[in-house]
This record gives C-alpha cells, structure tokens and sequence, in this order.
DNA sequence: CTTGACCCTGTAGTGACTACAGGGTGTGCA
DNA sequence: TGCACACCCTGTAGTCACTACAGGGTCAAG
C-alpha cells in the first residue's frame, strides 16, 4: 500500500512515518517506477508496534532499543523489564510533579474569587509578592524549605543543545 | 548587578535569562561602556515573576500575556483567573492522562517477571501480537473501544510546524 | 604580560514532530 | 487530449523552551 493508505489504516500522519524512516525507526519500503513507497503487511505491523510504544510514551531512541532486542531471539529480556521499569519510573515521578503543581495552582487560582481590575487581583498580587521574595500559597503549604523554582515542574524534555554527533 | 550575579541568584541560567531578553519576556537592561548587562532589583523580580510563573508550568506566551494584565491596572482580572483556570485544566488533564499511563506500563511489565530470551519475553509478545492486532493487557483492562493509540498518551507540547511568523 | 573567569553575539542543536516549497504522478471527467 | 485534483516525492524550516558552542572581547589578580 501507499503511505497514505499506512497512514489511514495507522492514524499516524504521513510525514511522520516520513520521520521514523528518516531516523532508523521504520524499515524503508520499496518503491514504485515513480518513487512512491510500497509498504507491506509487515511494514504495517512494524509501524504499529512503534505507535503502540510511543503510545505508552516511550522515546524513539528507548523503541529503537526494544526492536533490537526482538530482532535479537537470544537476548536476554532483562534489559526490556529495565527499560520498560524506567518509563515507568519516570511516568511515575511525572504525575506526582503534575499532581503537586495541581494543587500549587488550585491554592493560586483560590486567591480571586469575583472580578477585580488587575491591580486587585489576588493571583496577580501573589505572584508579584513572591517575585520579590514572600512567601506565596502555591509554594508554602508544602513544607518546602525554598521556593523550589527549579525543582517544581520538571519539564518533560529538558532539551540539550549540541551534541557531537556530526562534529567536523 | 551583572547577568552571572542575577543567575546565581535565581538559580536561572545566563543563557535562559538571554533568551527570554530575546523573546521580549524580560526587559532589556542598560549597558556598561562594555556592552556588559547590568541589572536591577526591579529586573530581579522580574526576573523572579517569570521564573514563578514557569514552576507553575505556564507557557511563555501566558506568561507574556500574565505581565501585560500586570502592567495594565485597569484590565480585568477574568483574563487572569481564565488564564489560571486554563492551566489547572491542562494539568489536570495531563495528570489523568499519565496515570492512565501508568497503569498501562504497570499491567505490561507484569508479562513478564524473570528473566527469559527475548523471545519469550511477555513484554515483547504482548507488544509485537498488539501490533498485530491483538488485545493487549496495557490497553484492554480500561474499556477502551479502540485501541487508543492517539489518545493514549497526549505528549506535553505537541510542535507544529511553520507558522506564517517572519513570512517574506 | 598572562591567565582565568566572565561577558558578548550569532548560530546551531535537542526531541518529536509538523508545515511548506517546488516539483512529479495517477486518475477521472469534459 | 487536456485539465483538475488528490496524492506522491525530497529538502528545508519551524514549533517550544531551552542548551551548547564558536569566536571574540573585558576585567581583575598574580
């Protein structure tokens, strides 16, 4: 099939499955005289195995891995029972930063409760007082001994800059 | 005070406290007759504003839009608490979301429980017969009419592509 | 004068996509 | 046969919030 009949059947956008050729993770498919892809039924079930695992949300670098490993039959599975305890480590530590933040947000949102001008507003005044060093409700209540800008909300990907790959 | 003083006091990092100079988000600071940044206390807190704001999760362009509301005294603060109720409500979501997510990963690692080739691996079969089409236990225990795979797990910032921004 | 810490601008990269430019292919209809 | 439209292709660039680096300048202490 063509790859907007792989992305129909998939659910997965056509320049994505572009992307996972393009990094390694989907076998590249044949093509027609014209240059168009030809996917297989095989092709189908690799490409569903990749969304089942980010759907799960496993990196592409962590998926590579795990297809290498069944592509490896003598492999022991100790290394898929790490991965798998790793995403579910890091899921883990994601809902309890996200609950915390909730409830951060919750105390803040609970400090304007009818419509002010902005310079009323209790949120806003929250906000600024702890820009200036009060304490403030979305931060206090939990015992925390600083106010813990860098460790609240672990963004998902703290993204890194340049690696050395394709250094001259 | 210079950009290495404001970051150690922040705990934000020089190239961070740039990059939202660059983005408009922080007020531009004089110049020494070096071209070196010097800041205020007034910058500080600016400064601390935003970092607030970021352990709250918010986006810069909420954040943007959280300091014009702050500067214009007369505005309305519905804006504010619509903004905050915005964020409570992604969060919220993405909670819900990761803990469904957990659960999955938790039900999957339970295929498997010593250690085995790969190619008895529980985990491994689950996923390659779930690509195939199967039921699978990280997906099927919840009552999902589907499989689910663009649901599953919402990733935190989907990224588009071009916007029509700086377009000749 | 040298050294090391710090400063600057501009550019490029991270991860997982997403969009677009510019061009080619295939099919159905007038 | 020509046209219109849907689809295909490659290559490039952008999203978001950073993060790293190249190449060069400044400052202070030894």
């Amino acid at each position: 099939m063509l790859i907007g009949e792989l992305a129909r059947q998939t659910g997965c956008e056509v320049e994505t499955i572009r992307y996972y050729e393009r990094e390694g993770l989907l076998s590249a498919p044949q093509r027609s005289s014209s240059g168009y892809r030809r996917y297989t039924a095989e092709q189908l079930g690799e490409l569903n195995f990749i969304l089942h695992c980010r759907s799960l949300g496993m990196s592409l670098a962590d998926i590579r891995n795990l297809a290498a490993f069944k592509a490896d039959h003598d492999h022991d599975c100790e290394d898929i029972n790490l991965l798998i305890d790793q995403q579910i480590a890091k899921v883990h530590q994601q809902v309890e930063a996200l609950r915390l933040l909730e409830q951060q947000l919750l105390a803040l949102r609970d400090k304007c409760h009818e419509s002010h001008a902005a310079a009323d507003c209790g949120i806003l005044q929250t906000l600024v007082e702890a820009a200036e060093g009060a304490p403030c409700v979305c931060h206090t209540p939990f015992g925390q001994d600083n106010h813990g800008h860098s460790q609240d909300y672990d963004h998902t990907a703290k993204k890194n800059g340049r690696s050395n790959k394709d250094r001259p």
